[in-house]
DNA sequence: GCACTGACCGTTTTT
DNA sequence: CGGTCAGTGC
């Protein structure tokens, strides 16, 4: 095996044991190289299940697994685990969370749940909503979270009203989920990092189930994952991290370039293997990657070497407005699929925030061209999904009163308001579930003759549906599930429009298909087991998105979700002062500009071929259009803007004539004039 | 208990 | 502009 891989490639390949590095820029077949080194592993006598590799996405993971099928063949029975760290610390809290006095038998909340739980605690400490709301609440915990900053410790550093209020309320919040026996998405990773601190037993029992560890897109690892990757080699030290550090594009998220940055100092006796040679995209487009991103300071300077030389000059076009630009975009790749040579999958609209794809879809569905969205509002976030998931999530632990409170009157059973505000009364002052409360007789007798009722229907559907979710196929049990609390009949209440309620029933139906897709698969499936993978936007769920990119449309998608795709057409929209780089960022100063250029520079660097970036000279915000200025970005890739961090690189001399002669070519474009150089742009920076 | 109406406001990006 | 939410009327 590992046919046609050059020099550094095969030392990444061939260094199986002690730590390594690999420093691999874009498109310089790091994915290969992984799944070759996993090969290689494996073919030198490793056990398969005695791997570990983490991925960003369920999706990569889901790929590598079979890229190292299609290397080993069939006869591997055994296969390496490959999962992201959220769902690696779920089966590690799986097994031990109890030792940190969760019960053993825990759900995960999904955003819907954990706003429910933040609408609750900030009305138990009447918050009034217009002071601090759920969302704001959520909000703060978020940022903490993913600083790793403890409730106790979140007081202490809260400055304004705001904070101290939400910092109170983080207590609760945290408390309310441990009393529920819940976790949240960042629980995930900081409960696993607490339980491999205070347990070192622990630790070393889970650090045991592996001699290998591969961990790729490791620029994009916070403290927690850090720390994680830490407990989890120092045994064996068998580490292995990929990543570049030009790509960090999570920093929000609370990951830092300084862990790849410092790896060698954290593991002396490592190896590091650089990778330079980008086999994706042509010469002209690297030229433009790597004179962009040269003006960050803090990074590993490397230089992206083509492979491909030559190549088609990167395009800039401005168009009066948003909605022109659209219109431009769809008739630019409209003209190109008139010609055999294209296929609508080969194109990407990639753009900064998730309010740019409206246009492109309108004018996308006009033109009657195939596209897909990526991302936006998930399958899982459609109400009637929310509902009926709220359903299997109470019967599967009626305990959780989140997802009972969401159902409770849904479909309406008279069980309305004031009887759920009596019912939670006494669930409080007896400090017991409000499950239990509705199966206690004197209680409910104070209620309402519909309320009774309709406390005892919802009793014995849990108590029936426990059973029936118990058997095989679950699908059988979802689908008996919908017919006993009618929610066909539901949805025609609600929606008078045919087409709305077609498309609410397909979704369930698709439901239906995840679940049944999961059941094939898994090993032991279980109704908790598909609602953890729900939660993590696991397999399934991928499966659906993963169709959707092979299902040969335009895709259109954030800089975000691009981050390891490549695409022969590249179009970047919006690249204007305020989106990319977001005003957000600008605001801040420093090193956030840093970051939105490394999400400039993973965009350019998903093109293959062609790469045409536009900017619309008016954007309309809030129905008042407004006029914008390039994105200094422009500049920096075009060679016209002073680069201070310069120094050896060849980026200054060449003038860009990539854009001039398209200037010539199309009259629509105008590269941004070289009288306002790009150190001018933030004059006009609202200062609020 | 539910539908409709108008005031309000403006989440960057996602596992 | 468009989505959310509290308040109002049936």
């Amino acid at each position: 095996m590992a046919h046609g891989l050059n020099p550094p490639q095969q030392k990444a390949v061939n260094t199986l044991a002690g730590p390594l590095l690999v420093l691999a820029g874009a498109g310089t077949g790091k994915t290969r190289v992984v799944t070759y080194r996993i090969a290689k592993l494996i073919q030198s006598g490793i056990r398969a299940d005695r791997i570990l590799a983490v991925t960003f996405t369920n999706k990569a993971a889901t790929e590598m697994q079979e890229r190292i099928g299609e290397l080993l063949g069939k006869k591997n029975k055994k296969q390496p685990a490959t999962s992201t760290f959220h769902s690696h610390c779920v089966r590690v809290l799986r097994r031990q969370i109890q030792h940190l006095g969760y019960p053993r038998k825990f759900s995960i909340y999904d955003r819907g749940d954990q706003e429910s739980l933040a609408r609750g605690v900030l009305r138990e400490i009447r918050v009034p909503n217009e002071t601090l709301r759920p969302g704001d609440l959520l909000y703060f915990i978020g940022g903490w979270k993913t600083k790793c900053i403890r409730p106790a410790d979140a007081a202490a550093i809260a400055s304004t009203d705001k904070e101290h209020l939400a910092a109170m309320a983080y207590r609760r919040y945290q408390k309310g989920l441990k009393q529920r026996g819940a976790v949240d998405f960042d629980d995930l990773l900081l409960l696993t990092e607490e339980l491999f601190t205070n347990f070192d037993a622990v630790r070393r029992e889970e650090a045991a189930l592996f001699d290998h560890l591969l961990i790729d897109e490791y620029q994009d690892t916070n403290g927690s994952q850090y720390r994680i990757v830490k407990a989890l080699a120092q045994d064996h030290r068998n580490l292995c991290v990929v990543g570049d550090d030009d790509q960090s594009i999570y920093g929000w998220r609370g990951a830092e370039v300084e862990h790849i940055l410092r790896f060698s100092h954290d593991w002396p006796d490592s190896t590091v293997v650089w990778l330079e040679n980008n086999y994706r995209s042509t010469a002209e487009i690297l030229t433009v990657a790597n004179r962009l991103i040269a003006f960050n300071k803090k990074r590993h300077p490397k230089e992206l070497k083509a492979a491909r030389p030559g190549g088609k000059q990167p395009r800039i076009e401005q168009y009066p407005n948003e909605t022109k630009e659209a219109e431009g975009v769809v008739a630019d790749i409209a003209r190109l699929l008139r010609q055999p040579d294209f296929e609508p999958n080969d194109f990407a609209i990639l753009f900064r925030t998730n309010e740019q794809p409206r246009a492109f879809e309108t004018e996308l569905r006009r033109a009657g061209l195939p596209y897909v969205l990526i991302g936006g509002m998930s399958f899982f976030d459609r109400k009637e999904v929310r509902d009926v998931l709220a359903y299997m999530k109470m019967i599967d632990s009626p305990t959780d009163e989140v997802s009972l409170l969401r159902i409770i009157n849904t479909p309406p059973r008279g069980l309305g308001g004031k009887s759920v505000e009596v019912l939670t009364k006494e669930a409080v002052r007896q400090g017991k579930p409000l499950w239990d409360v509705l199966g206690q007789p004197t209680v409910v007798a104070v209620l309402p003759d519909t309320a009774q009722r309709a406390c005892e229907e919802l009793r014995s559907l849990v108590d029936m549906f426990q059973q029936r979710f118990k058997k095989r196929p679950m699908v059988d049990a979802m689908r008996a599930m919908l017919e006993r609390v009618d929610y066909e009949s539901e949805l025609q209440r609600l929606y008078d429009n045919p087409n709305d309620r077609e498309a609410r029933m397909a979704a369930l139906e698709e439901l239906a298909n995840a679940l049944g897709a999961y059941e094939t698969k898994a090993k032991k499936p279980t109704l908790a087991g598909f609602l953890d993978d729900v939660a993590l936007g696991g397999p399934d769920f991928n499966d659906e998105k993963d169709k959707q990119l092979k299902r040969n449309a335009i895709v259109l998608m954030t800089l975000h979700s691009a981050k390891g795709l490549e695409f022969p057409h590249v179009y970047m929209v919006g690249m204007e002062e305020g989106l990319l780089p977001h005003h957000r960022s600008v605001a801040v100063e420093g090193e956030a500009i840093d970051e939105e250029r490394r999400l400039c520079y993973v965009g350019v660097t998903r093109a293959q071929d062609y790469l045409t970036l536009s900017m619309a000279l008016t954007r309309r915000k809030w129905g008042k259009p407004r006029d914008t200025i390039p994105s200094r970005f422009l500049f920096e890739l075009i060679g016209q803007a002073e680069n201070p961090h310069a120094g050896n690189t060849a980026t200054r001399q060449r003038p860009p004539g990539a854009t001039r002669t398209q200037k010539a070519a199309t009259p629509a474009t105008r590269p941004p004039s070289k009288t306002r150089a790009a150190t001018d742009l933030p004059s006009r920076r609202r200062r609020t």
